[in-house]
DNA sequence: GTGAAAGCGCTAACAG
DNA sequence: CTGTTAGCGCTTTCAC
């Protein structure tokens, strides 16, 4: 079913149903009528692509994400998702899917590269008006996206300073819960940090050392240890730091991950949670939303992330904004139970 | 950029453009090398918007999903993504959003139909070739989705029995699950069911009354509980259970998020796991992942409930097959530590 | 108020 | 091997 067809049935021209399709001219009731009656009843919709390429305008926006299977993704995506609802825009997705192809491929760059292309063609060759690429790991993208003269924000990753980016604050966030724990009269602590080489890792553990700077406290080497994100690296440094004599009355993990690991340490080194240990995570992740006592941790404003990639992408597709922003949102602080107050 | 213009850098018709660009035409080795040498150095990429719109083929399916946030469908359309990658489709995704909008709104039923009809304008105005619809629940759709000439694969869900639908087996899984305590020599069950009048809740039942059933084993009926899929009803159900002299030797939980429950209730009762008393859960989820001892539970195949929707979609788009297909995809059971034998 | 006509970027006969 | 031409479904002057 097409306008023209429309304009037959109801014995118009073409441009007469488009003018009351999109309310561009004004139309007498009667014919108005007419067609609105025979629109409903053949259940007529109009081509998109066709108007998008006459208009030379398509209100579409595109999201490229690394991995739809990485938690984080789909509440960006949502929030994405809702901006672009509000503002009229539809959005196309494009799954690198980077994280299955990583495991069974061997040359990642040349094939990443490929994959990149392949999703430009798409993006590009759909005419887009701009596109919100979303990482699976918060850290710099090589710019293996060539320039298209059409706008792009990164979200959950960075790239060159020319484009805008939008993060969540890994220091800040740190810093905050260090400070709690001081505030609570914590001066003995143990912190376990995330993977070797991650950029949010290094950047909490600043946090976390910027706070015990501020308040003059001493870390003890031996109570810091690398937990590599994961259950079981936080559960054996937990378990080496909690068996000494002076064992540390807080300890930071730098993800919930391992901080379920330190929970378990700390139960079979038999300590309690808060009285001889305090505990603090970071994510909020879906782990620990059973772990009693409920754990001091960090949410990450993820759907805002979306909200502000897409906010700040229609900016610069409505030429609002030039130049590039920098965004980094603070994360949510969750108090629970797990942090005593000593002394 | 245009190929009218890249034909008129090259000096040719833009045919012939065409010719090279798709391979449709023999062309002579310098016309093809001079052309894809202008290609390549402007970055050309040809319109998609136009090129459906003149082939009228479109090589698109829509997947039209209630909630991107639920767990579950981040999974299904990876799976989507990479049958259409494969086959050379695109995706186009459209976000209903329902969990949010049901939250912040009064009268469902209105909005749902409203946003059903926008989706549909875009997925129609866009000429997908096809629709796959993919739910929030495991349950039946009110058919919202008007006839639109194009096929529809429902997914996580099911509707009218024309349309094809791809689910996973509640009734089997949890039958296979219960079978396996049988046969490790339990004949004392509790069971902890989901929400009432959930579909699932009331298949897994069934399944699990089926195995007794078959094994000759009968209920003692102040063990059967429901626990709406929480936690505290796993929890607060368990705990009545077990505190009782004869108390079942194991508990199947129709989720895992239950069994956490279970789990918790069996520890502050003093029971041992799985010497004392065994549990099962249902899902796989994220939740379990550190629990110890390891959860007897049963993994959905998401991805392949993906796959499956997307190969039966092409099938359907191409003509290959004409009669709705019913797809129960089995589950993968994770055996666990969880469960003792016993006499 | 309404219609005729041109054209968005591309492909596909058909000629040559 | 290459070009001419028509047209996919729609919008938009510009007339009337």
């Amino acid at each position: 079913m097409t306008l023209k067809e429309i304009a037959e049935m109801a014995g118009v021209s073409a441009a007469t149903v488009s003018y009351v399709l999109n309310n561009t001219a004004p139309v007498s009731a009667e014919t108005r009528e007419k067609i609105e009656k025979i629109i409903k009843e053949t259940g007529y919709r109009s081509n998109i692509l066709a108007k998008s390429l006459r208009k030379n305008e398509t209100r579409l926006i595109g999201i490229l994400v690394e991995d739809i299977t990485v938690w984080h993704t789909a509440l960006i995506i949502d929030g994405i998702n809702e901006i672009a609802e509000a503002k009229g825009y539809n959005t196309i997705l494009y799954n690198l899917r980077l994280l299955s192809k990583i495991q069974s491929q061997f040359d990642h760059l040349a094939d990443f590269q490929k994959d990149i292309d392949k999703a430009m063609d798409v993006m590009i060759g759909m005419q887009t008006e701009g596109i919100i690429y979303v990482g699976m790991h918060d850290r710099k993208i090589i710019p293996a996206i060539q320039e298209m003269g059409k706008p792009i924000v990164y979200c959950y990753c960075y790239a060159e300073s020319e484009n805008s980016c939008v993060r969540y604050s890994n220091e800040e966030t740190v810093y905050q819960i260090t400070k709690i724990l001081i505030e609570n009269g914590h001066k003995n602590f143990g912190v376990i940090n995330g993977l070797e080489g991650s950029e949010p890792a290094a950047l909490r553990f600043e946090g976390f050392k910027r706070a015990l700077a501020e308040a003059g406290i001493t870390l003890n080497p031996e109570n810091t240890a690398c937990g590599g994100w994961k259950y079981h690296g936080g559960f054996e440094a937990a378990k080496k730091m909690l068996q000494k004599n002076n064992f540390p009355s807080a300890i930071v993990a730098m993800n919930d991950e391992m901080a379920v690991g330190v929970y378990d340490a700390a139960k079979e080194v038999g300590l309690r949670i808060p009285e001889d240990v305090s505990i603090t995570g970071f994510d909020n992740a879906e782990i620990i939303q059973h772990l009693s006592p409920r754990i001091m941790t960090a949410e990450r404003p993820l759907q805002k992330m979306g909200h502000s990639a897409a906010e700040i992408l229609l900016e610069h597709i409505n030429g609002k904004i030039k130049e590039a922003r920098n965004i980094i949102l603070p994360c949510k602080i969750i108090k629970g139970d797990s942090v005593s107050f000593r002394k």
